[in-house]
DNA sequence: TGAGGGCTTGATATACTATAACAGTTCATA
DNA sequence: TATGAACTGTTATAGTATATCAAGCCCTCA
């Protein structure tokens, strides 16, 4: 019986404990925390979901932190730089990492139905890289994003 | 002694090679090659590196062929829905695709330093599809690219 | 304690990427 | 030759992202 993300869950606890994990790691770090970056990261995780730039940005408008495209780019910079959040290219969006503080490449898949996006758990970059070594490329960084149908909108289609 | 893309080769072949395997496929299909689209398969072609949709765009306004962007992204659309180019999501850029007429999710090497673009043998995209699987997933479409350095930008740093 | 420096934020402007919508043309074929 | 489907031309606009400069905050070190 696997229990991820796609399923039903006490989401309560993804957005307190990302949180908690992010703001530990920061604190160790001696990274600035700001409210908007804080702010940001938990519209994030707020939604199981990719969200552009300037959805987010909207919501921080609405609270009066910000109107402009910069406030957000740079807020989400310093949040991928750190791995709090990773940007996904094929939606030209961002979400939440689920293991914040941990450097990692994700693999991603992305339900084209529902738009939710959820992380893989044991993304196959070992791989992809070894592929790549044997033609000579050194790999620094990899983007895997799949796209097709969560188990929910499988059953609903 | 492998021998690929990275390296110096004969290029007026991948050219001709690739545009005659295009020319082909749409005979075969009753696909209309038309002189812009024609047109674009051969620049993108005639680089082993992957252009924004401007830049091409710039190439064929100086050459009468179009000057809006409508014009050279309706013939990226074309290409690409029929495997002739493939979109580098982190790029935003578009490459021709080294085996067209085949259907395949590609998977690329991007080269951080003389920005070519090279599509990986091999693809790693059964692993991840079944990885996926495992957590309820069905997969339609899979973006994978890997940043690094190429062979000769690895030895020139 | 206060001057300097580094980082963060505010604000304006602009660059880059992509598509909607409609009019006009071409071309195969009924 | 009338018709329809697909392609092209053109205008307008939507959506994504960054450069730049000014101003504020906070730490620290003389």
């Amino acid at each position: 019986m696997p229990s991820h993300e796609f399923q039903a869950h006490d989401h309560s606890h993804c957005v307190s404990d990302a949180m908690n994990a992010a703001l530990v790691h920061c604190e160790k770090n001696g990274l600035k925390f700001t409210p908007v970056r804080q702010r940001v990261f938990e519209i994030l995780l707020s939604e199981h979901k990719a969200m552009g730039a300037y959805d987010i940005l909207e919501i921080l408008a609405k609270e009066g932190m910000g109107s402009q495209p910069p406030v957000v780019y740079r807020a989400l910079d310093f949040l991928g730089t750190h791995g709090f959040v990773h940007k996904i290219e094929k939606l030209n969006a961002f979400v939440a990492c689920e293991h914040p503080g941990s450097d990692h490449d994700p693999a991603f898949m992305i339900c084209r139905s529902c738009t939710k996006v959820v992380e893989m758990n044991g993304s196959p970059n070992s791989e992809i890289s070894s592929a790549a070594k044997s033609m000579g490329f050194e790999v620094e960084a990899i983007v895997v994003e799949a796209e097709g149908l969560c188990p929910t909108c499988q059953d609903t289609e």
